[in-house]
DNA sequence: TATCATATATGATGATCATCATGAAAAAAG
DNA sequence: CTTTTTTCATGATGATCATCATATATGATA
């Protein structure tokens, strides 16, 4: 009964010692997949990149695909929180404009540990665990609404947000896939143009 | 000497019994890798797959490296050769949209085994040893020179040959990565759509 | 400060991995 | 058919992995 009434007090607490490391450890791991992939991230990997032992893993995750799935949430929420705000300081009609400036830049290509979680791990996704595929998935449709919001003028607006989101990502995509420093450079600027262009 | 000229005489013979069995190993693992990855594709997997052990394995390849540089280059020909394929058998105007067509089709979308290896191992692209990266940027120049080739009415083929490839291999990737059938369903017919809508 | 609950560390387990040494079997040469 | 060469299999090695049991250290409570 005590227990049970400290516990509760505990929960209420804003952010216990626990909870601080915990999000943490998914911090580091949300790095770590988009440097490493999900299968070259082991789990003493990312806790020593916290600063812990291997050890008390399982004190924060039920499992490796529990914690996996935590960080492609939180990578995916560091890409919709960045959407979202460009989307607030950009005026409405170059607001898509903004965001593909942002998502096509060198900055964005060089930095794939903090960058788009679709880009850096998009391949590797259908073999994900059911729980990493569902937090992934809800982020991608996130996504999509938000570039979606931005094509009202469009009459097909949803078709074009997915093809819009297809090409982001698949330019960053290969120009991160190709060893030749120029052809990345084409398929970033190409794109760009290509956007710029269309309006 | 007389072992030389047995040597030279054997490199003679079109289809060694050896080189058989390499192709076969090569076969395999270009199917293996599409299907769980480079990192989740093991010697012993592969070999066992194409009906042999692992211990063999190094007689044919000097490392894991180079086997699955081997297969990437052979994964990346199958698609190449398709292309050509459609391209000789459908007249001029219409041969980009006939493999517009194949690559979006929701066979391609469901034999990831058999498919576009940019779609199937984009994403892990950039970690893998230098001899992979190689041979399978080789094989995306040839991609790109190949669409490009039917862009010749644009005035910029070059950089929209990349924008298209971008937008095909982004499409199925993330048709591939959602687990929501109906999502896949929409980012295939969308870019459809708004390539058949393009002209 | 002393006690207690909790968070993290040490260390072990069994599985899987790439790599290689060596022997058996199959094919080729004589 | 016999000998020799080549190809593949058996088995071992050391490394790395996810997971867990148990011990220590840390912070909170009294």
């Amino acid at each position: 009964m005590m227990i049970i009434m400290k516990k509760a007090i505990a929960k209420l607490k804003p952010t216990s010692r626990k909870e601080i490391t915990h999000t943490r450890i998914v911090e580091t791991a949300a790095r770590a997949i988009r440097r490493s992939g999900y299968d070259g991230t082991g789990v003493a990997d990312i806790m020593k990149e916290a600063g812990l032992t291997h050890g008390g893993f399982y004190a924060h995750f039920a499992s490796r695909d529990a914690m996996l799935a935590e960080a492609a949430d939180h990578a995916g929420a560091e890409t919709i929180a960045l959407a979202e705000r460009i989307f607030a300081e950009v005026p409405g009609e170059q607001a898509l404009q903004a965001l593909m400036n942002a998502y096509l830049s060198s900055e964005h290509l060089a930095n794939i540990e903090s960058g788009c979680s679709l880009a850096a791990l998009g391949s590797e996704m259908p073999r994900q665990a059911p729980e990493v595929r569902k937090a992934s998935t809800c982020r991608i449709k996130e996504m999509i609404g938000l570039i979606k919001s931005k094509l009202t003028d469009q009459s097909n607006a949803y078709e074009e947000s997915l093809v819009t989101l297809s090409t982001m990502v698949g330019t960053i995509l290969l120009a991160r896939a190709v060893e030749d420093p120029e052809l990345s450079e084409d398929f970033r600027q190409a794109t760009l143009k290509h956007f710029n262009a269309k309006e």
